[in-house]
DNA sequence: AAAACCGCTTGATTTAGGTCAAACCAAGTG
DNA sequence: CACTTGGTTTGACCTAAATCAAGCGGTTTT
């Protein structure tokens, strides 16, 4: 790796990951969050439930799942993290992780070390509040899930889940009409707490509907508006990018 | 309040709230987390979606639950908490809280400035890591959540909230097959994703199978092995008292 | 103490979404 | 190229849970 190839201070994804404001002396300190990248080939997991926790990762590139699997062989995907998402918060409360993440593409991650961050957050009160806001932001996004689960219906579960891919690619200053799904109708199935069949036929009748065109990972939303309205429910003001 | 009244050093909750293992000077300092208590009458709010955050709250006595609130005026209930149990975590991210906090009985609360909170985190690195642990139970705690919405029938995830409940009364030294409970059908139904009349239906059929004793809202529990075995899915190692 | 009310239970019926099954389609592979 | 293979779509049917509706204790009100 190059001589800044692992700095936080020169990476595009900055203001994605890290809290804003910072003087470029405080920027440099940060430097030494990072202490190592790590490629995840597509398939292949980052960590699995059960492994020892010892660091946070940042997605700096790719696409990842995180999943629970239960002793009977059923999973559920508890969230997609994009560039700049953080993975690894459920590990810290008993020292090993409690879910699976899995790559849907080739990735890549920066690799934090949690006593390194504890340590800065010590230091420097500004990082800490960050961190501190970056696992609410997850509990706040974890409820958001269980409204979804618990009072929406398979159309609602759909256009929330999309208008919320939507936003994080518009945060990332992708295209808000044209996104590619990197996960399989399983994996949507799984984290809306719906079959395959379902999520099918719900693309198919929102495609009929003229607001969206499906093709097979490619979708364009062809009405955001009417999208929104048919996720109906608060699909709330959650699951933006980390600030 | 007498002198020592707010006192986390001479509280019986000690060790539901606090990491164990300080040393008696260090309890002292922390003393100075509680500022205040403040007593929320059965039926009122201790906080409620858009109030501004200050501080997190620890249940002292009493009962709650968390809800989030749609437009369309349903309702999700995201959990339930017991004494020694922290809310206001989810206000962290935007400044203002995200959720209702309701008290289903008379109950108290300690109330932790989180600026307060902190200070301290960035002085002990102790009192840092166990706030670091809460917010990764919490986060934990809500991906079961999802899994229990996302993938278990009506009567694994009844099976599952009592067994919860059990485990939650047992950590606090309360008898483990007795309890009453301080929510409703409809708090319960909104909480696991079903409606009253299927949350009615499941107490029947696991009374009739001699697994409970169900009397409105005093529930015995006769055999706590085939409760388990309900619930079937990892009804997982979550959701514990705070460490 | 009748009446009105509230939370809960139980039964009858309906339905959203699950299950089962077949076909389709893109991407490898021998 | 024919031939898998794995993911996806679509259709036919079924079922778990929702909805609708009635009744059942308690508790509070008048």
């Amino acid at each position: 790796m190059s001589s800044n190839a692992n700095n936080c201070s020169s990476c595009n994804l900055r203001e994605l990951c890290l809290p804003v404001g910072l003087s470029a002396k405080e920027l440099e300190q940060l430097d030494a969050l990072v202490t190592t990248r790590k490629r995840i080939a597509r398939g292949a997991s980052l960590f699995r439930s059960g492994d020892p926790f010892t660091a946070l990762y940042a997605v700096r590139t790719g696409f990842f799942k995180t999943e629970l699997n239960t002793s009977d062989g059923r999973g559920q995907v508890t969230g997609f993290q994009m560039s700049g998402e953080l993975m690894g918060l459920d590990g810290i409360v008993q020292d090993h992780h409690n879910c699976d993440a899995v790559a849907l593409e080739d990735s890549e991650v920066c690799v934090m070390a949690f006593e390194r961050i504890e340590a800065l957050c010590r230091e420097f009160d500004v990082l800490q509040r960050h961190l501190h806001k970056v696992m609410s932001r997850e509990i706040v996004r974890d409820q958001g899930v269980m409204m979804l689960l618990g009072i929406m219906n398979a159309e609602e579960r759909i256009a929330s889940f999309l208008a919320n891919l939507v936003d994080r690619h518009k945060a990332r200053g992708f295209s808000s009409s044209e996104i590619v799904l990197r996960m399989s109708r399983r994996d949507i199935g799984s984290y809306l707490g719906m079959t395959i069949e379902t999520v099918s036929r719900v693309f198919s009748k929102l495609s009929q509907d003229g607001i969206v065109e499906v093709n097979q990972k490619h979708i364009r939303i062809c009405d955001p508006v009417q999208l929104i309205e048919r996720a109906h429910s608060i699909h709330a003001s959650n699951d933006k990018a980390p600030a």
